[in-house]
DNA sequence: ATCAGTTCACAGCGTTCA
DNA sequence: TGAACGCTGTGAACTGAT
């Protein structure tokens, strides 16, 4: 490319270009399409925001211009208006490309999204300061006593590693029918695991315990059990 | 639509002008035909609501008016309604285009079109905009999830093409009956065939699965199952 | 900062009706 | 006939995601 000239002042790579307002903004800027001055890259084309938007309606529309006369019209600021087919064309000719435009499908799911998001924010308008301040208690409450990283549960491994002959048995890997696996095939259960099953009795009997003693904890930080 | 713009040297103030509160409201806006207060451009000329009308009227009625005097009738407000062929020729002398003017066409298609709009939004009338909101996003998820072409389908062809005997009896082709044409000819049907429908059955699982993961897929896609 | 989409006031087309 | 109005494309100014 073209080395930048003496007087351009923020050259790729500046490093703080502390924003120059005054600075005579040469007209590089220039929209490829109809020559009026150019805000930036729109769909991979230096461009206006007028052809930016001519572009992007036209083939969201999907609407086909036919050009009254040779197809040839000139695109110019002030002509860009009088025929759309050559404007469209134009628009094809210098690079515009169709498929940086979101599809239709693309736009609803974004849209869908921001709506949740504004009645998400606006629903929580609607609690009286009371209800607001509920809520963070049991949040805190919550953060408080939940051990999100089980650490605590380490006391309560058992002894001795017991594998349960579950869905991960050896059995060969099923053509993905997921609702057959809920069910462990019983012949590879046999006697001789049944009575180590009854010997974790105690085990379970302590988890229970810790994991009553954790509700009651959560309990005991709301305010409103008092 | 096209829609006229200002000739060609783009006058100040042509586009949106930038808002100027300040400015003194001189009449340019001066109707070019008559001299009366002009509206705006019509048909590439700045021009009177009147002269607007007239100009439509005329040429879409195809008349030619012919002058009683010398064709030379001073055009001005008050005067404007006394020759219409000295009006329509200042209308052509000072710019208007005839080409500006939809065809009778055009103008057929475009009242279709919005006759059609009127009757589609009368019907969802009672809906409010949060329910028409709803709809367009399960029409979105459905369109996104949806496999109209069946394509996915192939995946879970069954590797042998089984074909059923079912009421078609062993008749000859009979005459124009399409329905008839989906099963082979009987005689290669034997009953070494029948055993392999069980055989089917987990292929009926699998194509099972896979319905039942689309009918989640759109599930996801809707907001409100968060 | 850049570049997608979004908003909205306006320009200019046709339409209506006194 | 023409003032008032409805409708749609336009583009400057915005929001928002990256």
């Amino acid at each position: 490319m073209s080395v930048s000239s003496p007087s351009e002042p923020d050259s790729p790579g500046a490093q703080h270009s502390p924003h120059v307002p005054d600075v005579p903004e040469e007209e590089l800027k220039v929209c490829a399409v109809c020559g009026d001055r150019a805000t930036g890259y729109h769909f991979h084309v230096m461009s206006c925001e007028g052809c930016k938007g001519f572009f992007r309606r036209s083939i969201l529309k999907g609407v086909h211009f036919t050009c009254p006369l040779a197809r040839s019209c000139p695109i110019t600021k002030a002509k860009r208006r009088q025929c759309q087919a050559c404007r469209l064309q134009k628009c094809l000719d210098v690079g515009m490309r169709k498929d940086m435009i979101m599809s239709e499908e693309a736009l609803s799911q974004r849209r869908a999204l921001r709506l949740q998001r504004r009645l998400a924010q606006a629903r929580p308008a609607g609690l009286t300061a009371e209800q607001q301040e509920l809520i963070s208690i049991l949040i805190a409450a919550h953060k408080r006593t939940f051990d999100s990283s089980f650490s605590q549960f380490q006391h309560y491994q058992p002894a001795v590693r017991l594998c349960i002959p579950g869905p991960c048995s050896p059995s060969p890997p099923g053509p993905g029918v997921p609702l057959a696996s809920l069910s462990p095939p019983l012949e590879y259960l046999d006697e001789d695991v049944l009575p180590d099953v009854f010997s974790m009795l105690p085990h379970f009997a302590d988890l229970s315990t810790f994991m009553i003693q954790q509700v009651i904890k959560f309990a005991k930080e709301i305010p409103a059990f008092r």
